[in-house]
DNA sequence: TATGAATGAGTGTTCATTCAT
DNA sequence: AATGAATGAACACTCATTCAT
């Protein structure tokens, strides 16, 4: 039925569709990096080219505009940190503890990743409630954490509101520099939630569960890459 | 008898500081509107003079640069909201009751003022612990309730993160339009510090002490120079 | 058979490279007229896209300054000239007759392309002792006449520098209109040297070998291009 | 005949006018700093009137333009080196004797006052011919040395044009901080006129008459007012 | 599809000059 | 006469975007 030259479509076809996904990853990489050195206001798209070794115009093959750019940039980013912060998390445990496990495993893994730390510390407030992070990852907690009703009357968008905000906040301190004591953060978080002090403060210091970041993630791929250019893409 | 031409050089010196005076409080207003309306990043010297209606050479007669402007802009609004709210909060009240009051009155001022919900809301965590509101206003009544330790080991910046890093959260919900609960919000922030949830709410539902705002005050000048344009600087 | 890529490939960079290569030739031709017309102070980067017939942007992408111009134009201007005249002297000669010659070969050249009199002469003793013509023409020269001792103590560097400052002011009264003896001129350099004057007159009055300029050259290229410009570039 | 009231007039007018020639000396004092720091491409009437303690007013009030003011201010140096110089030269003396001393001389002068130094080499050729000091200075020498034709045809204008641009570039090696041969200079200006070398060293080498510059000169008044001021005017 | 040369509107800053007081 | 606030034309430099090859 399918004779050898539509084979041989596919396969260019395949090949092709392949290249072009390629190349649209390293100027993902590249914005990653640029915005995490730079900041989304300050990012020039020389600096992204310069850095994922293309053309400008192999760049507006790929992206409208910077900000398009940043969009996809910050899109594949959170969505990989999603996918991590979430294969962590203990189904079977309780809303507060998931919410726990989760805030401190986020603020472990941009720890340890200053690419991931510098890219979600410049991004601010930007998006706020937007579905970048904390709805993502905590709105199915944090909706059953409030339906639990120990916190008085607290809308589901004003807990998630004050999360988001505050752990960008210790971000801030990080990227500056500063140790941070995050369990004591999370139990601040918790007794905002209603939870008792002493109550809070056992939940937020439960051990962590170690996080594993894949080889091949953007995360990883993008490390390497600020590892190789010596200094920033001036 | 020769004391004519020192009278005169006293006179010509009073009106020329007076003038000048006026002058750089026109830029400063003018720099309170553009920045509330675009941010500071896309504000530009052009938006600041044509709202001034002046020329570019004044501008730098009393500013060495744009950055030198937002912050003269920055540290005159921040300096009447801070008398304001000070000066509206009770001495003799408890710390924790102070603080529900002080967050209460400084949302209502921003609330009944666009121009301070923008400009502060614009202006972001850029100023995270630099002085800017919370740490002024709030830094005493912190510093007494975490002493009184209902909270467990919570440290005066990370409360004040906190605090700060969720106003702000808030603030930028009432910029896009949306309602909130303020009473709410402040009852979240006592329990965060330590507060069982009931008197948080108790707390935080105390009456607003209504707020006065000086007719010849920067906030109130700017705002009429504001409705006077009748649109922003393009 | 995959030949085809790499040598298309090596086609584009070819042409690109050709390209490159013209428009900053342009930029360069365009710099000399400018500088010629309203000397290296007065020259705007205005003036020299507009003679060039570029945009401001292109201009950036081939040099950072308008200062780096100048010195580009300098030297190109200066490598032409330098190879003319050191092409047109006698290697057989005395160093005192090369020294007239070239003397005389170089005031024929400025006298014959108003463009190099006004460069040169607008140029001024800013470079002096730099390298630029005097220097590079005749130390050697100047060294071996020096070593004759026919001058008492005379530095090199002192008979370079009068050598340079003197004939520039000769080519200021060549730029106002005026007639110059050249001839008198070199024999007061030579008497200068140390030789006496019925020697140095003889010398200075060697017929001028004459000079070619090629069709190609920068020079001939911006008479062309300040040909082609009715007026000059306001 | 002249009553009280025109004699009041009279005094008030010469108060008056001795006031403008004060306010016009000072300006004069500060631009010859200026210059002398700047040279005339970069000094700006902001320097002058901060360095002399005037508004811009007044500076209006005086000269039409920078422009004026260089040219006055160069017109009053340049008659005090004129007339320092002339005093110190030797009526009864040769011709070339007194054009050795008067170059020595006026060497001398610069030297030991960085402030001529910095002014008459900043000023570069500009005023070649125009009057400025050679002309004025060694005209008549240079007449009766000419006269005497010992150089063979040697036009007033080309010796005088030799002169003046070599002892600028002599005048350039002394502010680049290097150290030059007078007496050698001298010398070969003294062969480039004619004089065989012997004679020529033996006439450079008269011992040179010193010079007094007065107290109240101008060249001492800026001088003072230019230590006075701990830096230049930024 | 990839390239990179060319574009030009936009932006901050300078400085001589004017003029009301 | 002296002051200095106000002016605005002039200028260097940036950077997102286009388009011919």
């Amino acid at each position: 039925m399918t004779g050898t030259v539509p084979a041989q479509d596919d396969h260019r076809t395949r090949v092709g569709r392949a290249r072009r996904e390629k190349t649209r990853a390293r100027l993902i990489e590249a914005a990653t990096l640029v915005f995490a050195e730079l900041g989304p206001e300050a990012a020039q798209i020389d600096h992204v080219i310069r850095q994922a070794g293309m053309s400008r115009g192999t760049f507006y093959n790929y992206f409208r505009s910077t900000d398009e750019l940043l969009h996809a940039a910050k899109d594949a980013l959170a969505a990989e940190m999603v996918a991590l912060v979430s294969a962590a998390s203990d189904p079977a445990a309780a809303p507060a503890k998931r919410l726990a496990d989760g805030i401190k495993t986020f603020v472990d893994l941009v720890q340890r990743h200053p690419l991931l730390l510098d890219f979600t510390g410049r991004l601010g407030l930007r998006n706020l409630g937007t579905g970048w992070l904390v709805p993502t990852l905590a709105q199915a907690d944090l909706t059953m954490v409030i339906a639990d009703d120990v916190a008085g009357h607290l809308t589901l968008r004003m807990a998630g509101d004050i999360l988001e905000a505050s752990t960008l906040a210790l971000l801030l301190r990080l990227m500056a520099g500063e140790t941070v004591d995050v369990a004591g953060f999370v139990s601040a978080m918790l007794r905002m939630l209603g939870y008792p002090a002493a109550e809070a403060i056992r939940i937020a210091e439960r051990p962590l569960i170690p996080l594993v970041v894949p080889r091949d993630s953007l995360i990883i791929r993008s490390e390497t890459a600020r590892r190789r250019a010596a200094r920033p893409p001036v």
